[in-house]
DNA sequence: AACCGATAGATGTATATACATATAAATTAA
DNA sequence: TTAATTTATATGTATATACATCTATCGGTT
């Protein structure tokens, strides 16, 4: 499978766009599947999915303060991934651990092992490493990119 | 479900980005969600998922000559898509017909019926409308995001 | 013609997504 | 204080993704 075909138009095999609007919308899905495959691959080493990662992450962002699902999940950039059967795979593999909230029987409060501070650590050296190798792109321009992100999502 | 958040720094609940480069990341993946999220609630009313929805795209792309799943399978978006089973539930729901080619007995070829096209019609017309309620950006502004896009992925 | 490697597609498995529903605890209202 | 409502999480189901493997067929070689 090709991941580092450039432009659009080859990887989908289609230059029939109804404007640039269509084009950048289909441009967007690609890329976006395009770094999700570039870090996927690095994490697969470590056993970990993309959303596995992804949790972890965000829970290294209160550590080391506990943080539960509700918590996790808002802070998701998918927000339908299903937060409480990510966080079942990460407790088997013993990188996080879960608790019932004392302060709220219905919370539970998830925290990072050190077996999972340790692999966030490993990993997210390698992902950074992938996608600065991968992604070739200064900063002025990244952020003309993200100013033209938020325009595509902004609704009057 | 919000989905019209604006600043990814809402939608994601961070503002701790390493730099712009590892922002435009985060933003590229959370805007690809917010899309196929619009996008897949109006296919839903038609019972349609946005790759049963892609693959009868592409399709139509070629009608009415017929596509093997090889050909359809590199026209996708999402590369590692499982075409045969998506049109497994397509050929259910009588919107494709499947075939044995007759010169490559190995290959399936594929065939939309009326009653894809027809519901290919109807929802493409419903997507584009709720696109076009929804992005509201000026050729321009597409064509700078695309060339960003394409950038992003270059790899000397 | 028989064999071998390559190709096309189908199938199996684990995980994720999207959405509906269930359960238990907390909060509010009666 | 009981009942109703809301909230937090878990669970169920259908589909999709990612990847491995299996089967049938094709094309080339001997």
């Amino acid at each position: 499978m090709y991941i580092c075909i450039v432009k659009l138009e080859e990887a989908i095999k289609s230059s029939k766009f109804r404007n640039e609007v269509h084009k950048a919308g289909l441009n967007i899905l690609y890329t976006a599947w395009w770094l999700k495959t570039i870090m996927s691959r690095e994490l697969k080493e470590y056993g970990l999915t993309h959303e596995q990662y992804n949790v972890l992450r965000i829970l290294k962002g209160k550590y080391p303060d506990q943080m539960c699902v509700r918590d996790v999940a808002c802070r998701m950039i998918e927000k339908s991934s299903n937060v409480p059967r990510i966080i079942d795979r990460l407790e088997v593999k013993k990188l996080v651990k879960r608790n019932t909230s004392a302060e709220d029987k219905r919370e539970t409060v998830i925290t990072l092992t050190p077996a999972g501070l340790n692999i966030l650590a490993i990993t997210t050296e390698k992902v950074n490493r992938v996608l600065e190798e991968n992604v070739e792109m200064d900063e002025a321009c990244a952020a003309q990119l993200n100013a033209l992100l938020e325009r595509v999502r902004i609704k009057e």
